[in-house]
RNA sequence: GCGCCUGUAGCUCAGUCGGAUAGAGCACCCGCCUUCUAAGCGGGUUGUCGCAGGUUCGAUUCCUGCCAGGCGCACCA
């Protein structure tokens, strides 16, 4: 049966594929017979996706294969479908073959064969929704990437709920996730940084290009409660006892604030250390041997030209000192090393002209940078508040950090919402609808869908209801809106599979909210308890089960989110 | 000037390798809780898919040009 074969071997779970691959596979045998009879003259497409039609009466699954192959075979699109449907008939689980339009195959699945599908969500729990797409691929993915000199704000708080959130898809995908935070801890902004807490420790002004903020005089009381001596000592100890307490305090605030938001991260990766081991050395060796590094007027460049850059960059100034992009080339080429292959960058708008050169690095390296290295650009957030936009400013004091962002909205709203968007599109965020709860929010209008089920479930354990799987009859869920569920949560499978392979989180979300509307809809048709003094039937115990599996797929979905699924609301 | 992103309903936005009558939420109107959570469901109204060409059986989707908005073009980090 096309729902269960391949799935449960020997009562063990192969990687759960979705019945919809089993299909598509029948499909191409079907074409395939078709060619090696000689009935189409035309090479067998690479793979054959089907579609869940919009319209309903379309089936439950559509396939465009005839149109495609009709140019090539010479064919009528309709003869060409005809002749598949000829050889698909025998496939079990298919109910009806029909040809529509200009050469559609509509697909309509026999229903107690669909509705098996209860069985395999039940048996996989937390497990249905994961796949193989990406076994075995190292990827390390590094965002957020802050200075350690300010709190986060709203600006990296997008890519703490993103980047989370891809870092937990794209394991579900099979890939082996590496979190990276890269801390920018040398350089001439940690200088500014310390220097600014030491003059406020000192009752000095903050130097010009300085750290404004009210958080340095908190950083400056802080370091001074915790080593009273430190204002006493000569000006040069002084100056980098103070640097490097304050970076200790700001980095911990960082990784505590994270925390509290659901993210975190495998490594955090200090720029220091690439110097104190050598690496940045390393990496201009390796560079070197590849052939893409000249000097000129003192200083030494990497020539990224060659792969397409706008300019060629520079390694060491002429005064000796290496570059920020030192540093970067030697990270890149030590997260190689470590056997990542592939490196994924999210960074902000704001950093999009970095593209080039890192793609240049990689390509410099003797790397593939169509494979080995991936930088996602993020839009910028933008935020509401009391009907205005909040401008971000460190100088002005209206930054707004993330931890003021999860005071004021939650932390389930403020990832949803920061997730349920492509990364691409520039966002507004309007902090007066997401304090208000209501379901402007997406988040609640899926969180209630999971509250509302645990209600029923709730009601049915008190009514000693059968949710054995044993006692499931599949042949019982035949009703329009089952039927409905059932192909919506055969998608999620390949939902998380083309999330991992896009990069889309946000694609999860949208099938959620897609999901809890039709789980509402078979809700209000669907009566799920006896009713009065009614005896429990195997109706009963088989709506019960798509229940569990639906709460099954809505708590997945929302765990590869990072958002809470409550029990109540 | 060059480069990246965006332009879809009154508003905020989805839209899978190019597929059938372009969707959702909000807003607006009308129905539905003496039995499972009404944070819900059903129905109604809403479109020059920025503009103009091209590719083809078929384009919101791919290509070119243009218009509008955002961002970026350091021997800074």
């Amino acid at each position: 049966m096309i729902a269960q074969c391949g799935l449960v071997v020997n009562g063990n779970l192969a990687p759960v594929s979705s019945q919809v691959a089993l299909l598509e596979a029948a499909v191409k045998a079907a074409i395939s017979r078709a060619i090696s009879n000689g009935e189409i003259s035309a090479e067998l497409p690479a793979t054959i996706t089907l579609e869940r039609p919009k319209n309903r009466d379309h089936g439950d699954y559509a396939t465009s294969v005839a149109l495609q192959l009709a140019k090539a075979a010479g064919k009528n699109p309709r003869d060409i479908a005809q002749i598949i449907i000829n050889h698909l008939g025998i496939a079990e689980g298919i109910a009806g073959l029909e040809i529509a339009g200009p050469g559609f195959i509509n697909i309509t699945l026999n229903r107690a064969s669909q509705a098996e599908l209860v069985t395999t969500i039940l048996q996989a729990t937390s497990e249905y929704g994961k796949g193989t797409a990406l076994a075995g691929v190292r990827i390390n993915l590094e965002f957020i990437s802050a200075n350690p000199t300010g709190p986060l704000h709203l600006g990296h708080t997008r890519w703490a709920a993103v980047g989370d959130a891809l870092g937990r898809v794209l394991t579900a995908a099979g890939a082996d996730v590496t979190r990276e935070f890269y801390i920018n801890d040398r350089g001439n902004q940690m200088e500014l940084f310390g220097a600014s807490v030491e003059a406020a420790a000192l009752g000095n002004p903050i130097p010009d290009d300085g750290y404004q903020g009210e958080y340095i005089g908190d950083l400056a009381q802080e370091v001074v409660a915790s080593q009273p001596t430190i204002t006493s000592l000569p000006e040069g100890p002084r100056h980098t006892a103070f640097r490097e307490a304050a970076y200790a305090v700001q980095l911990k605030d960082q990784q505590r604030v994270l925390d509290n938001f659901g993210t975190h991260f495998d490594i955090w990766f200090s720029e220091r250390s690439l110097h104190e081991q050598g690496a940045v050395e390393h990496g201009l060796e390796k560079l070197r041997t590849q052939g893409h590094v000249f000097e000129e007027e003192g200083a030494v460049w990497l020539r990224t030209t060659d792969f397409g850059d706008d300019k060629d960059r520079v390694l060491t100034k002429s005064d000796g000192s290496l570059t920020y992009f030192s540093s970067d080339t030697a990270y890149y080429i030590n997260k190689r090393e470590r056997g990542f292959d592939i490196c994924i960058y999210m960074l902000g708008a704001d950093h999009h002209g970095y593209v080039g050169r890192l793609q240049a690095i990689a390509a410099c390296a003797g790397d593939n940078p169509e494979y080995n290295i991936e930088v996602l650009i993020g839009q910028l957030v933008k935020i509401m508040e009391n009907g205005q936009e909040v401008k971000l400013s460190k100088r002005a004091g209206t930054i707004i950090t993330l931890e003021e962002l999860v005071e004021k909205v939650g932390v389930d709203a403020a990832r949803y919402t920061l997730i349920r968007y492509p990364v691409d599109t520039p966002m507004v965020m309007d902090i007066d609808v997401l304090k208000r709860n209501t379901n402007e929010n997406p988040v609640y209008y899926v969180q209630y869908a999971h509250a509302r089920i645990a209600a029923v479930l709730r009601n049915a354990a008190e009514l000693k209801i059968s949710v054995d799987l044993k006692d499931f009859d599949s042949t019982q869920l035949r009703h329009d809106r089952e039927n409905e569920l059932l192909g919506a949560l055969a998608e999620f499978p390949r939902i998380v599979a083309s999330a991992a392979e896009l990069r889309h989180p946000h694609r999860i979300a949208r099938y959620l909210e897609d999901l809890a509307g039709t789980y509402h809809g078979f809700y209000a048709d669907c009566r799920v308890l006896p009713m009065g003094e009614e005896n429990p039937t195997a109706l009963h115990t088989a709506r019960l089960l798509l229940c569990t599996s639906t709460k099954t797929v809505i708590a997945n979905g929302l765990a590869l989110l990072g958002v809470s699924a409550p029990e109540r609301m």
